[in-house]
DNA sequence: GTATCCCGATACGGCACCGTATAGCGCCGG
DNA sequence: CCGGCGCTATACGGTGCCGTATCGGGATAC
């Protein structure tokens, strides 16, 4: 019926669905397991998320969701809330280890063109957000937390707020322009040589001075 | 059981749901009523594309759905052909009645910044491709064309095959990260001062000369 | 006026998922 | 060694959608 006592370790960040079955085999699943697989899931598609497929990808019944959760709602904010975290703190935490911002704006758009299992995750949550205004919110967040750090870095190379604003939306746009391209046309980007050539172009236009 | 002859004449690209419902006083509905319907409904995802809500909104029941139709993939196909003729080729012909490349560039921009409903259903078509494997062919043509037209664009203005590729990748990639913009932050460009000055922003640094 | 074509209404069985209820089992503290 | 805690298994009723079948009725053609 109602929530335990969350424990108290961070586990891990973006732990792979065979980690937590792995861990099953231990005390059994906890209620990050669930949001962590359900965040996993969110690459499938926002209606994709359901309930009893999560069990049978857990490798057990639904018997034990609804002791951690309230409901289908409730394990999609918690996934969407874990998702924030990795999208937006816990990224630009790893651009601020950079002293300068050029090297920070260079580093973003390596790590950005490093697509892993986030673009699906990222698509599905803005289409998710069409159809759902519970999502809304958490992207509006997400979407803001990201210009701004945009912004501040633009500005720090030294542009005025204006021009900064158009940079960092620009960036951005381009950003997940790559996320659906990587969706829609894999194959255009595969090659290593072409890759590294439109990383090459998009650094030139994309990094003023 | 089996499909008819289809009407010999096309009615008109892209109806309102409206628009459809007002002709059912009449006749009824035809096959290419269904999919401009099943169209539309692409906005709200993919999985929410339903026979029985379709047939709920155009204020009838799913009776005659089956008689132009084999099932739900048939008229998502049928949806999606319908798409790509309008984001392709009817887009594209738009383009062309400009004579000078430059001048297509710019009212490609212009366009791209005009967001009706054509946002949200991209950004569904995407989302859907990642769960739905009979939409990526679709996709991957649409992506593919619009790109290609892009290079035709930029190498118009001059530029060799590698930079023109580059070029044309950064300003679709621009343009899908507007959807998703419109989408996830919808007042970030409410303001139409900010509007135009990001739009003037865009065509400084995505036309080169 | 009647036959046919086109399309809508209704009814049915089946499936996937939801949320609830209840019982069972391993483990850990006392 | 035993009672409760944390989690799982099983079972149930309800809903929404699918695809099928069948009937009915209006428009049109002749």
């Amino acid at each position: 019926m109602s929530r335990p006592t969350s424990r108290p370790p961070e586990p891990s960040p973006f732990r792979s669905i065979e980690d937590i079955r792995k861990r099953h085999r231990g005390p059994g699943l906890s209620a990050e397991d669930w949001a962590d697989a359900a965040l996993w899931s969110l690459a499938e598609g926002v209606e994709a998320l359901s309930v009893e497929r999560l069990s049978r990808g857990l490798g057990v019944t639904k018997g034990g969701f609804y002791w951690h959760f309230k409901d289908r709602a409730d394990v999609l904010q918690a996934a969407l809330a874990r998702w924030e975290q990795l999208a937006t703190t816990e990224f630009i935490q790893r651009l601020e280890t950079l002293p300068d911002p050029k090297q920070r704006l260079h580093q973003l758009l390596a790590l950005t063109f490093d697509l892993g299992p986030h673009g699906k995750i990222e698509v599905a949550i803005v289409a998710g957000a069409a159809s759902d205004p519970s999502i809304q919110p958490v992207l509006a967040r997400v979407s803001q937390r990201r210009l701004d750090y945009l912004v501040k870095l633009y500005r720090a190379l030294g542009l005025p707020a204006r021009e900064a604003r158009n940079w960092a939306l620009q960036a951005y746009s381009t950003y997940v322009g790559l996320l659906h391209l990587a969706i829609a046309s894999p194959e255009t980007l595969s090659s290593s040589r072409a890759r590294a050539d439109y990383i090459q172009h998009v650094a030139r236009t994309l990094i003023p001075a």
